[in-house]
RNA sequence: UUCAGACCCUU
């Protein structure tokens, strides 16, 4: 099964989520039994197809080819449920893991943070009996999509006083919130604590969220010494610095960084 | 050989 396993990934990881199931499925016909290495890819596989017949057969196979319960196949399982909109058996499928572990309770965070169920998503916060950097983070996400970036900077700090350090995403969060609220001093903290930590500048969203942060902070300045000395640029990159540009009343800027932005090659979106 | 925060960051 691992060869076919390999195989399918390779499909999976470009996007080529059918015909990965077609390759499970020939896999079956051939008499290779799965193991508990091919679930996960397959259900994912299904999840992205929004495949919710076949989807529920893997479960079925799961129950009959694992002789344990695996707890990555579990949670492939509610994450494919909750990708369905199937919030219950989602659930149903989380009640009934015997050991659950770290990333299973992170999921079921973000199903419920995603569905705006926070109260719900806040519970399963505090009665989980480890937190790591993924699950502050997916709370802090989740208070940013539901409109209080307040909260998700309470949270930022609760992490921090926890002693959870935060990584690209976490800090990517803090500097989102940082954004809505204005909040140019602790947005200014967030930069030189990437700075600082070693954080990857280099990611382009990150950069990207640091240049937003600053222009909606009202420091253009900044924002412009983050462009210039970003090694790698998306298009999102230049969107944000033209409408900084723009927003903070440099029409004529805007317009001449519209223009190198389409002689380095990116297209207007 | 397999899972979670990032279909995210700009408009």
């Amino acid at each position: 099964a691992s060869v076919y396993n390999a195989l399918i990934k390779a499909h999976t990881s470009h996007g080529a989520h059918l015909l990965a199931l077609i390759l499970y499925t020939h896999m079956l016909s051939h008499g290779t039994q799965p193991d508990p290495f091919s679930f996960p890819i397959v259900l994912k596989a299904c999840a992205n197809l929004e495949a919710r017949e076949l989807g529920q057969q893997i479960h079925a196979q799961t129950l009959k080819f694992c002789v344990i319960v695996d707890p990555f196949v579990s949670n492939s399982l509610i994450l494919m449920y909750s990708k369905f909109g199937l919030r219950d058996c989602a659930r149903k499928v989380f009640d009934e893991v015997p050991t659950r572990n770290v990333v299973m309770w992170t999921t079921m965070i973000d199903v419920y943070t995603r569905a705006g169920l926070m109260d719900e998503a806040a519970e399963f916060f505090e009665k989980m009996p480890e937190r790591n950097v993924f699950t502050w983070t997916a709370m802090i996400s989740g208070h940013l999509r539901n409109g209080s970036p307040m909260l998700a900077l309470g949270i930022f700090r609760a992490m921090q006083a926890c002693g959870v350090h935060p990584d690209e995403v976490a800090v990517l969060g803090a500097i989102s919130a940082c954004a809505r609220l204005g909040g140019l001093g602790i947005g200014k903290w967030a930069h030189v604590y990437v700075k600082a930590h070693g954080l990857d500048i280099n990611k382009v969203s990150l950069a990207n969220g640091l240049m937003d942060m600053y222009v909606k902070c009202g420091s253009l300045a900044d924002a412009l010494e983050v462009f210039n000395e970003m090694p790698k640029r998306s298009v999102v990159s230049y969107n944000t610095m033209v409408c900084g540009l723009a927003m903070h009343g440099k029409g004529k800027e805007a317009i001449e960084l519209f223009e190198n932005m389409q002689k380095d090659g990116f297209k207007p979106n």
